[in-house]
DNA sequence: CGGTAAACGGAGAGACTTCTCAACTTCGTG
DNA sequence: CACGAAGTTGAGAAGTCTCTCCGTTTACCG
């Protein structure tokens, strides 16, 4: 008590020993890559191994596998963000949108864990603290602002744009190892379909999945993991 | 020896007792339900236990779940080639073309399993012998006349059609418990897209893929199961 | 009926997870 | 340079899964 504890919100509680922190990094190094290629269902062995340290230590320095997620992808949902924002500064409107989601896609397309934390919740409370929550309204003006210059169908909503992604980037998980741009095909044909093309655009024959339905959506796709947790 | 077998290639062997008869379709009848909702990584134990029977009687009717989901697909297969034929009797080659695309993404959004049997591999051969190569030539003729008559893009190829198929039934399985016919928004702009729409569509970026690389990217979706047994 | 081959069930082997813990090693400081 | 706190480790607990084995039950035929 005495000792000068840092005041309680601090985030550094003491500088980690040498070796510890060097472990850190390998471990987050390892993890990036394994998630990249495999997704998060990866196992902490197959990192740890990579890592060239035991699983103890990955317990150790992240409570859990939850957390290493968080860690590691946190400056990656910060990216997406400024990526967003960065489209809005782009005058076209048609161009701002179509260059976040080319770009949105390509991060998703070369690393799969990514793909799966913006586009999956598990608890209810999205991966890395409000990632998705932080990057909606600026899609969401993006997308305005191009329906409004008449250059997006009008009946397309901000809820369509991730399920294009997720839809998207399964397709890109798909082919990653055989031609990983084969994505971007698809991808064209969308969006030749998401310009406003006058008459002869096809109604839509549903109508969007509001906001509570995606984050419903995304709660379901937390798959064998989130079901695990939930027996227990 | 002499007591008169069938001749060797006759499929029946024997009658098969009642009660084997009467379990054999109980089990038939849980898979398709269980496999339709989980997708083809539902478990064996969950399969026997909605039949009503051991994990022991599973096995003893289906050498293994590869084949236990030979047996269950196998007429489902056989109904998606009946479609595409259907569909080439259309006579306008555009309706043609997208009366098979949303019958056949109908049938997969409504069952998890049949999307995987129909879009994945196992050691490169495919699930229910020969699905997709008796599929695969008929919708090769639905395209090819869709293109010839111009209604349709000329830079879409036949590959382009079962990925298509992939990321819509990626899509549908992310909804399916919030709102199973959301798909159908993201098909619309991708039919949209894919109608030949003169100068204003985009041209295609990247090349197809052609069909040895589909197959390729095939056997990578075998995903966990197709792992565990490299490895045995 | 009664005998027997067929069918049944579920415990358990073996492979895979995530996550824990007690014994050992190393850092860095007084 | 020695000692305590911090760090490391890998075996193992407890959970998934697929598939096997064998003691018990059941349908069928004479």
């Amino acid at each position: 008590m005495s000792t000068a504890p840092e005041s309680p919100d601090t985030p550094v509680r003491r500088p980690l020993r040498k070796d510890a922190e060097r472990n850190r990094e390998r471990i987050l190094a390892a993890a990036s890559e394994v998630f990249a290629e495999h997704g998060l269902a990866a196992s902490l062995d197959d990192i740890a191994h990579r890592a060239g340290v035991g699983v103890g230590t990955v317990y150790r320095r992240f409570p859990d596998k939850e957390q290493l997620i968080d860690a590691l992808f946190e400056d990656r949902v910060s990216e997406m963000v400024a990526l967003a924002t960065a489209a809005l500064e782009i005058d076209d409107p048609w161009d701002g949108l179509v260059h976040f989601l080319t770009r949105a896609l390509e991060l998703q397309a070369a690393d799969r864990g990514l793909k799966e934390v913006i586009l999956s919740t598990v608890d209810g409370r999205s991966r890395v603290a409000g990632g998705r929550e932080r990057i909606a309204p600026i899609v969401g003006r993006l997308l305005d602002r191009a329906k409004a210059a008449g250059v997006v169908r009008q009946d397309v909503e901000l809820p369509d744009l991730p399920l294009l992604q997720f839809a998207l980037g399964a397709m890109a998980d798909y082919t990653r190892e055989v031609a990983p741009e084969t994505w971007r095909r698809l991808f064209t044909l969308v969006l030749d379909g998401l310009r406003a093309t006058g008459p002869d655009a096809t109604p839509m024959p549903v109508r969007s999945l509001d906001q509570d339905e995606l984050e419903q959506a995304m709660l379901c796709a937390g798959t064998a993991m989130a079901r695990r947790r939930r027996n227990a």
